[in-house]
DNA sequence: CGCAAATTTGAACGTAGTCAACAAGTGTGG
DNA sequence: CCACACTTGTTGACTACGTTCAAATTTGCG
């Protein structure tokens, strides 16, 4: 039973064994979800965060003019309400997008971690910043690329995050695991929108499709058209304290 | 010399005087910028950041089809460059919007800040929350309102963000300072399309303007219009270590 | 097999973009 | 003090990207 989330920090700096123990108290307690059940509600009171085990999920902002907005998808490692840390309510939901496994934990682990860990209360600072960087870069992709260039970069997203964990290197092919629907809420799109830009992307060759299947046939075109950069890369996190 | 982000998480949490005292160190030195004028440009190195002290920035990218997306407009008492956290350059380019200073310091002060102020480390966290929750404001703006809430949530922002910090309450008018290539900027619109959104927002009887202020004659219309949501409020910290 | 959800396609529409011209400041140097 | 350049704001005509609505088709699944 690792921890997955000591397995993400694991991923961009060394932790010592004690630290490693103390993540692991995170991911004590576990709780499967389904597809489309819900773990937070817009609102709800808080207290509880979670760490996400295994499957994909999402987190989405309803307005009141009653369509959705994907706000980001959510990955094994990937802490989920961490808005915990500041509000007493929910500001927005989290749905699974597949069968889901994640591990709840209460707020006041992290008072004892950020005390007992400084080192790890920083490492946290820093992935914040990384996790806020790719939320920036999908801002811009919003207000600035084509509806093409979104839903590229949606399909490249998905790949890279969920093949990143299993196989390296990345197969050209991957379950998508997203309706058009929700690819259009992600993308600021209409379902129909996002199917002619689907068919486009395969007439030009640049991905081919069957069943729930996408196939990277042109990579790199893809990588272009979607203005994509990976912000794993070029980390520094050599202020960090050191251990204890 | 006050320290402006002590101000910030002053508004947030109780701070001891020793803890004021060491963020104060954070702004012993100072650097002033005119309008226009570039703090980091994308893919700077970083190694320092710096705490706005008076005026008002932004943080934006630029596409490599030449549009630029205004990220976020920056504030006295917020951290500028907070990516130097995790990363070696600058994933973004900051520019000062009004004559503005800027207190610089380096990322070695926060490894001392994090092991000796655990609580102001864990209070950092929930600041990052805030802004994150803030940022996901914008991406469903972006991705799912009008143009013309759009605008006006723009207008709302910066009024808000002014005169929280000198008079309270709110006066109806002020500066707005930004031209309508940068609202347009910051909301995926074009210049020209802002305009119009400025002045059927006049006409709807919602705003005034003349020179560069603007009056909100109809506040709650505007923020109704807006889908405006104070994520200054509701707050809850109760999880932070104590002091020392 | 039969039903519901998801995808696909076409046609008409509308919001926002593009291009262009002009007006109204704003600052500079002669 | 004015002439000039430059930036910003304003308006109109035309265009286009993406939406809306509707219907048909395919897929997944109990």
């Amino acid at each position: 039973m690792p921890s997955c989330f000591a397995d993400r920090l694991g991923g961009i700096i060394e932790l010592t064994a004690t630290e490693i123990e103390a993540l692991t108290r995170l991911e004590e307690r576990e709780r499967t979800l389904r597809r489309n059940a819900p773990l937070l509600r817009e609102n709800d009171r808080l207290g509880e965060l979670f760490v996400l085990r295994s499957g994909m999920m999402m987190s989405c902002a309803i307005l009141d003019n009653g369509s959705r907005q994907i706000l980001r998808f959510l990955f094994p490692g990937d802490i989920i309400g961490a808005a915990a840390l500041a509000y007493r309510h929910a500001p927005e939901t989290v749905v699974a997008l597949s069968e889901s496994v994640v591990s709840p934990f209460d707020r006041s682990l992290l008072t004892q971690l950020t005390t007992e860990h400084p080192r790890l209360a920083a490492a946290m600072l820093a992935l914040d910043q990384i996790e806020r960087v790719m939320l920036t870069d999908r801002l811009a992709g919003l207000g600035r690329t084509s509806a093409k260039a979104r839903v590229a970069s949606i399909l490249l997203e998905v790949r890279d995050r969920t093949q990143h964990l299993s196989a390296r290197g990345g197969d050209a092919a991957f379950v998508l695991g997203l309706t058009q629907e929700e690819i259009g809420d992600a993308t600021g799109l209409t379902a129909v929108h996002v199917n002619r830009m689907m068919r486009q992307l395969e007439e030009e060759g640049l991905i081919g499709r069957e069943g729930g299947r996408v196939t990277l046939t042109n990579e790199a075109a893809l990588r272009r058209a979607a203005n994509y950069v990976d912000r794993t890369a070029g980390l520094d996190l050599g202020w960090l304290p050191p251990s204890r």
